[in-house]
DNA sequence: AAGTGGTCTAGACCACGGA
DNA sequence: CCGTGGTCTAGACCACTTC
């Protein structure tokens, strides 16, 4: 990425401002609540105009990357969106709302050769290994949902069954492993418990149960995560907004 | 609203201009697809500059009030929101998708004095009567979702059990009586088919299936329609897709 | 008072779409 | 070709924050 604007691009100044922003973002040369440049430093710096700073400005902040106070500056946007994609599935939040205590328990924890299936929704090369394993989560000691996860090894090598028992998913992702998500998709359907979920949950078999599949994406399009659950139908709802 | 800058507004004159032009969408004054003026004509009927013009119009593309074409002009944004809002829940729609024919059966059709549960739920007051009709979907001929809706009388006067089984619902609410619907909430549960219900559906007592509880709301914050639903878990899954 | 982003002007040239 | 929106400049004054 050159950090100069090229007056020969066919690409407009503000777009090619945009771009050096954005990979300074993306970089880390610029974190969370840093302050950028000022309008005018911008200006000089690139020499355009401050109506072209201001354009390359406004659609970083409509696209949130960024955010303006006025007399004090621009800054780069904490991660939001990223934020609400997994408060949208934490468990453990979702429990402590309605004053639960929310545990997890890991039942079984390997490094497996997918079969077919698990290899098509991960969309991963035959050979590649998994991690897979199984957690069971409580809320004040009574048992909710059964978790089923495949994860690719290769994109997250090295995680041990008592990373998963001291640290939530998701924060070892992110924190250990820089991981940004950008997209997750779910699935629900009804069924009816099977004797050994029956067993594990502690519920009747044949009694309800919502069966959800969800598969969560990083910022490369790649899938990091297949989860299928089994939540108990007499305990879960689920609730979606839509609004403009 | 004037439909002149007003020099000494404390309002910006490119918020006054947006303000101007909303209003005159809402009227209907633009229909949608209608051809705004032109940025220079703007300019010269509101006497201000090209740029002042400029960040209205940026702004309102933004909102998806309207839409640009380089070297044809300004548009007035087709409800997209809406249209998504409503496909969302369109059961016709997905039926269609999935090359299945979908019917719908009115199978009940009635104007009651409410009961307090549904009273809450429609944010109505005592006394105030409602719609309640029970409509049987089918896709191929094959039942599907049983769904029970409540509607306040007073918002929609004068529908009629012949209109439902003519019309879809959303298109009635929306062209006879203009609704604008902006948000929408929905519940979803696990539960099992009680005997009537698997009767009416064609499946077993006792089955897999998805209880679903809607909330619909028009542009004003008022609740205009309450689903209860039953479907199938044989049948019926639900997708839903998180993307920034 | 100095520095920030917010608003606004008057003007220029370009790229695209249609007659 | 002309009219449209797209990009860009150089400059002005205002409102808000901090010192």
């Amino acid at each position: 990425m050159n950090r100069i604007i090229d007056r020969n691009s066919p690409l407009s100044y503000y777009y090619q401002l945009k771009q050096i922003i954005i990979a300074m973002i993306e970089n880390r040369e610029l974190k969370e609540n840093d302050r950028l440049l000022t309008e005018k430093e911008f200006c000089e710096q690139y020499d355009i105009s401050r109506a072209t700073v201001r354009q390359a400005l406004q659609e970083l902040e409509n696209e949130d990357y960024i955010y303006k106070i006025q007399g004090k500056g621009t800054f780069v946007s904490p991660k939001k969106f990223q934020q609400d994609l997994l408060k949208f599935y934490s468990f453990t939040d979702e429990m402590k709302k309605i004053g639960k205590v929310p545990v997890s328990r890991v039942l079984n924890f390997k490094i497996i050769e997918p079969n077919s299936k698990i290899i098509e929704l991960l969309r991963i090369q035959p050979g590649q290994q998994v991690y897979e394993f199984t957690r069971l989560r409580l809320a004040d000691q009574e048992p909710m949902i059964l978790e089923t996860t495949y994860i690719p090894y290769d994109l997250f090598p090295g995680i041990s069954k008592s990373d998963l028992e001291i640290t939530p998913l998701y924060d070892l992702l992110i924190n250990k492993y820089n991981t940004i998500f950008c997209k997750a998709e779910e699935m629900f359907r009804s069924t009816l418990l099977k004797e050994e979920e029956a067993e594990i949950l502690g519920y009747i078999k044949g009694g309800p149960a919502m069966l959800l599949e969800r598969l969560t994406y990083n910022n490369n399009q790649q899938i990091i995560e297949y989860t299928k659950s089994i939540a108990r139908g007499d305990k879960f709802k689920y609730h979606v907004v839509l609004q403009k």
